[in-house]
Parts: structure tokens; C-alpha cells; sequence
DNA sequence: CGAGTTATTGATACACTGTCGCAAGTTTAT
DNA sequence: ATAAACTTGCGACAGTGTATCAATAACTCG
């Protein structure tokens, strides 16, 4: 599945969501769509729960099981990345598919992007010594980003 | 079994996380025995709920809180290093203190300790655009270990 | 458009993980 | 031995995620 769209706004985002989505033979219900719509405002990672509680304060609101089963669809599609040192709760972050990586901001939370990877390459000796053949990796960055840094100075 | 020194072998871990409990001020008492016993004969990674059942099943088992309890003190340590990867559940591998990173067989469970790490380094362009000031990573590597591979083929 | 087909929803009940507070029990120091 | 301090385990609890299934909504096609 190529995507050629170049601007990654969070407009794109969720219409290319939607057609990826139909294109799956799902259907895009209004629950649906509520969901991709809180989605595509975020500015930064957030945890199922989280979308849970603001779906809630929603008039026409979609149930947890709604919720969980789009996240589960949406991260295995790739147009989610799971944050997994985000605690034990299912964290996400809005994402384009294709291999990445985040860096989150331990202060304000917000998590950038970085598609560049070399780590395989760099790691590959260690690997060799131990006849592991590699299928993939997860790194997660952590550090203080360029606002946060500037507003405690 | 690449690992570095031959001194990090499950018996000196025991012996050394027992040292550093005491270290601490904390009583090495009956049921922490027993949780450090398990962890040293522990082959891969592994899950609380693991060692509760298996504790469970021992005569004088300790309870849930108390392994819980040392479970994340021995994290906080350095002494278990967190797989955070492996759904949504407290995993870890036993570990000794320092940077490194786990290459997890997908086949059988089993953990590689890899000490170096270049990531850092080869990241830091990507982060300079970003203005990022980094302060840490996790790397968790996915693949194949050299028994499961021989075995298959 | 309307009927038929199929996917989807949401309510509820449930299982599982992990946490908390506290009285009773251990360990250690004197 | 006694006292002080730490530790345990129970049990109750909260949070997170899953399973079920009848009712409903979305899509398809004529
Ligand atoms: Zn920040
Ligand atoms: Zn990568
Ligand atoms: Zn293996
Ligand atoms: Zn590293």
C-alpha cells in the first residue's frame, strides 16, 4: 500500500485513513468517523482511554468496544503507531504507514516523527555474533523538545 | 550465549541483586529468596503474572503485592530490564546495570543482551533538525535466534 | 427507491492486571 | 530479650481491555 500523498496534515490524514478504510471493506459509520475526527485534532500521543473519555462527553458518543476495535484496525493498517513505554494502556500516535520513529517529549508529550533509520545497519555486527536474523525493531526516543527547552530557559 | 564477561552468569546475578538489595537497606527475607531464585533460573523474558503462578505453585509462595513490590524495585535498579513491547503486560529480562538493548527471538521467547549501541550517534542528525535534546532511547530488536532457525531448517 | 445482505454497534458481563491500606508477622540492632 | 523498623499477605478495589449477541445501520443491486 504506497501513499503518495506528500503534504502529512492532519486533514490528509484523516481523509486517507477513511479511504484505506474503505478500501478494506469496512464501512465508515458515523462512530467511525468520530473517531478519525479526534484523531486527526490531536497534537500528540493519547492513550485509548483518553479517546474514550472525550468520546464520551460527546453527544452520540461511540462505546469502548467501538473505540478499541477502530484503534486495533488503524494500528495494524499502520495509520497508528503504538507507544509502548506509555505505561501498560494502549498508547498511539497518529502516523503515515511506513517504517519510523518517535521522539517523545518528556515534558509536553508531544512526539515527532523520524522516518530516517539506520539502526539495523549500525547494529548488525552485534547481530552477526549472535546469528540473530532480524524481522524488525522498535525504538522510542525520549528527550525535551525545542519549545519545552526554550520556555524553561 | 555470546554474552560479554563470564561472570554475568544467572548464579552471579542472583548473588550480586542480593547484595544490592542489602545495599539498600532492604531485608532479603524468605519470599524475595524465592523471587530472586526464580528470576536466576529464568531462561528469557518473562511476565509478573508468570511468576505469580509459578510462585504460586511453590510451597511458602509469595503473594502478588510482594513480587510486585520487588519486581519494581529490581526495575528501578537496573537489575530487570522492562520488555515493553510484550503487550500490554509488566515483561522483563533479567539484566545488569548499563545501557543496552534486547533482541527478542519471536519464535521461542529467548532475550539477547546487546551492550553496544551506536544509536545515538547515527540518530543525531535527525535530531538536530528537530531540535530535539535527547536523554534517552529504547531499542527492542524482533527476529529469528540461531536455534530456532536451526531447528526449522 | 426499497428489499436483502452483511457489517457494525453498544450494552452488559466478564477476565485480568496491578494497586492500596493495614494488621500481623519477621528481621535486625541493642 | 526487647524494641524498632521493615515486610508480608490478605482482601478489597480500580482500571483496562475482551467476548457475546441481539438490534441496528450501512451498503448493494435490481
Ligand atoms: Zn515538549
Ligand atoms: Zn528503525
Ligand atoms: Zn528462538
Ligand atoms: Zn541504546
Amino acid at each position: 500500500m504506497a501513499h503518495a500523498s506528500s503534504d502529512q496534515t492532519p486533514a490528509t490524514w484523516r481523509h486517507s485513513a477513511e479511504v484505506a478504510l474503505r478500501a478494506a471493506g469496512l464501512r465508515c459509520t458515523f462512530p467511525r468517523r468520530a473517531i478519525l475526527d479526534w484523531i486527526a485534532a490531536a497534537t500528540g500521543p493519547f492513550t485509548a482511554e483518553q479517546l474514550v473519555a472525550a468520546l464520551e462527553a460527546q453527544h452520540g458518543s461511540s462505546s469502548r468496544a467501538t473505540i478499541y476495535r477502530l484503534l486495533d484496525w488503524l494500528q495494524s493498517a499502520g495509520w497508528l503507531t503504538r507507544i509502548y513505554s506509555d505505561g501498560t494502556q494502549h498508547a498511539y500516535a497518529r502516523f503515515w504507514p511506513g517504517h519510523h520513529h518517535t521522539a517523545v517529549c518528556v515534558r509536553c508529550g508531544s512526539a515527532a516523527v523520524i522516518s530516517e533509520c539506520h539502526v539495523e545497519e549500525s547494529i548488525r555486527p552485534a547481530l552477526a555474533a549472535l546469528d540473530f536474523e532480524i524481522h524488525g525493531h522498535v525504538l522510542e526516543l525520549y528527550g525535551v523538545c525545542t519549545n519545552c527547552r526554550t520556555r524553561a530557559d
